[in-house]
DNA sequence: CCTACCGATCGGTAGG
DNA sequence: CCTACCGATCGGTAGG
């Protein structure tokens, strides 16, 4: 029997329980989950896992909030004090290839708004709409400053902010799957290379 | 007691739980796939349902050979008599475009190599190496006509056809998530626009 | 293609 | 955070 923890150890054994969760879903998605794997690999019982989160739900949406929180530190953080617009967005494009190539420690099985985003695409729920509102988010930021960089001159007057948007995305995807199911190592460059005719250097 | 059926019953039965199959997998994935709720769905017990298979795993791979032989009906063959290159290239794009758009009632939770490209992109075993091949296939097609279309000359010589079969797929993959995700209805004229950028009219 | 069953595992609860 | 449960469901088998 193991005696009730402080408060510290019990914050520092919901972060194991977490990472694990990310590691895990990134590999066989949020649904593929189950307390009794996570008890085994943590060395706990189940209720243990479950009493600090309540419900297998929460634990998810916890999952997919340290997810975010790591795709923010290193994605969005490291440029987030260079000039809106043409230089941030490039900053942040570079950094996320930069994310899908070496993120493997905490996301073995690739990107997990990726998968979560596919896993849950169909599906009614919180889960759904966590995942919709994250990649939401994420695409009104790059919009952001798309929209500056074209104010600003550094994209053509005639772009379609919107329509870059969609392409950006369509890249991040692509590259997920290249390197996820092919283990390509030169898609990287390959999305470095589109980059560079979608976002032209000022 | 429901007597033993004739072989054409048999197969239609075993046509109509692949085709709910493709379904199901389609919004939950083949992993999320049970024979249970198969067996509820087409009102049989699960061994009738298992007796057609004999594991699940033979279930999964059966519905994947279904919705290739659906996509290939829907995005291929209506092409396939075109002259090799460009104009059959645009062709094909084309109908996947329109395919991702309208292909709801075989596949209500949006297009399954998709889905079962992340679900299965870092796990091991039968269903990966299967989903993989044919992505591989896949990408192969549409590298020969893109090589092609450059020989001709419908392309630009300095064209590199890997980075565009790279874009062409991350095109898709982005357009998928449009659709499904946001049931965003601007989203396949940008897949079409973007694809006009990439495959100019010769 | 059915009934009747198997052991394993699921998420979750009670109580300490 | 544990043990000891709960009913439900999982994939699969035996036998007809």
């Amino acid at each position: 029997m193991s005696p009730r923890k402080s408060a510290a150890e019990a914050r520092r054994t919901r972060e194991r329980i977490v990472g694990r969760s990310v590691a895990i879903a990134s590999v066989d998605g949020l649904e593929g989950l189950t307390l009794g794997r996570l008890a085994g690999d943590l060395e706990m019982s189940k209720a243990g896992v479950l009493g600090h989160f309540g419900t297998k739900e929460a634990l998810q949406l916890a999952a997919l909030t340290e997810a975010t929180a790591i795709y923010t530190r290193l994605v969005w953080e490291p440029a987030a004090d260079l000039p809106a617009g043409l230089v941030r967005l490039r900053a942040v494009c570079e950094h996320w290839v930069d994310y899908l190539e070496t993120a493997r420690d905490a996301f073995p099985g690739g990107c997990l708004f990726t998968t979560a985003s596919v896993e849950f695409d169909a599906k009614r729920g919180p889960l759904h709409d966590a995942v919709r509102r994250l990649q939401l988010r994420w695409r009104r930021v790059l919009l952001a400053d798309l929209t500056t960089a074209v104010t600003k001159g550094e994209l053509p007057a005639d772009t379609d902010p919107e329509q870059l948007c969609f392409e950006l995305v369509g890249l991040y995807l692509g590259l997920n799957q290249s390197i996820q199911l092919f283990g390509d190592a030169r898609a990287a460059a390959r999305a470095r290379r589109a980059l560079d005719r979608l976002l032209p250097p000022a």
